[in-house]
DNA sequence: AGCAATAAAGATAATTATTACTAACTTGCT
DNA sequence: AGCAAGTTAGTAATAATTATCTTTATTGCT
């Protein structure tokens, strides 16, 4: 028995926030899963909303992209791809693949020392959207 | 001529903090530049040190690694390297070499009619240190 | 050196994202 | 239904960063 473990009961806000994370490719900030579910939720409140995505993200069920102009940004893919911001418009686009030598970073790890728990490659540059035309 | 490009004057306090920034391998935040140098400049001010860094991030004169725990992290080291965030104690490690694949980069950048500028890579992990005893 | 024009800084206020707090409401279990 | 523990709304508090505005420093010119 693992006495770090909380028990945690349902809540249908805090299902409406992961289906919504889910829901999108967008990488979404706090403040748009609030401005999605408000409608259907009235009465939901940001603050739960940031609650319950530390709380998922500290469990691994979504995962963070990082903080891009100031605002964290959220995933619900969990599988191991690659991120892409596009330094006009801020969008986060999803690059299949990871790209990188994962052998190496073993070594590397083994090396230093480290215990690498995971990793995640940003890339910076403009969108298909934004280089051409408006 | 280029008309987009601004004089800039000398300003010492500008120079002390890229010598501060690149003084060390730390990564540090603004608020550790300003407390570093605020016993040599005891008129120093908390938003020259933010102007400067921005300034010298957006010039390309130092880097962001991020922002880790709330606050963004900078590196005077501009050549292409890797960093390791130790979740325990917040520490930033250089990790040398790119791990990247760059020809698949180049590759998918292209399929996806991206322009591509730039990438990092983020390991997030257990340092040394954290590791073995306190 | 003196002086006007412009850039940079200090000090402080304002903004913005996020976190903490507390009282009211749900949920799970008996 | 009734109780204990978890969850939320609403609001206040934090903390990092940015903007503003007045003063000071730097530059280029005479």
């Amino acid at each position: 028995m693992d006495s770090t473990e909380k028990k945690r009961n349902f809540s249908r806000k805090r299902e409406a926030i992961l289906k919504a994370v889910r829901s999108t490719k967008c990488h979404p900030t706090a403040e748009w899963v609030y401005r999605t579910l408000k409608p259907d939720y009235p009465d939901l409140s940001l603050g739960t909303v940031y609650r319950n995505l530390a709380q998922f993200k500290n469990d691994g069920t979504i995962v963070s992209v990082g903080t891009i102009n100031g605002q964290e940004r959220y995933d619900g893919n969990v599988t191991p791809h690659t991120h892409f911001v596009c330094s006009s418009c801020g969008a986060v686009i999803d690059i299949p693949g990871r790209l990188i030598d994962e052998a190496q970073v073993e070594k590397t790890a083994e090396e230093m020392h480290l215990r690498v728990d995971s990793w995640d490659v940003l890339m910076h540059g403009i969108c298909a959207k934004c280089l051409h035309g408006k």
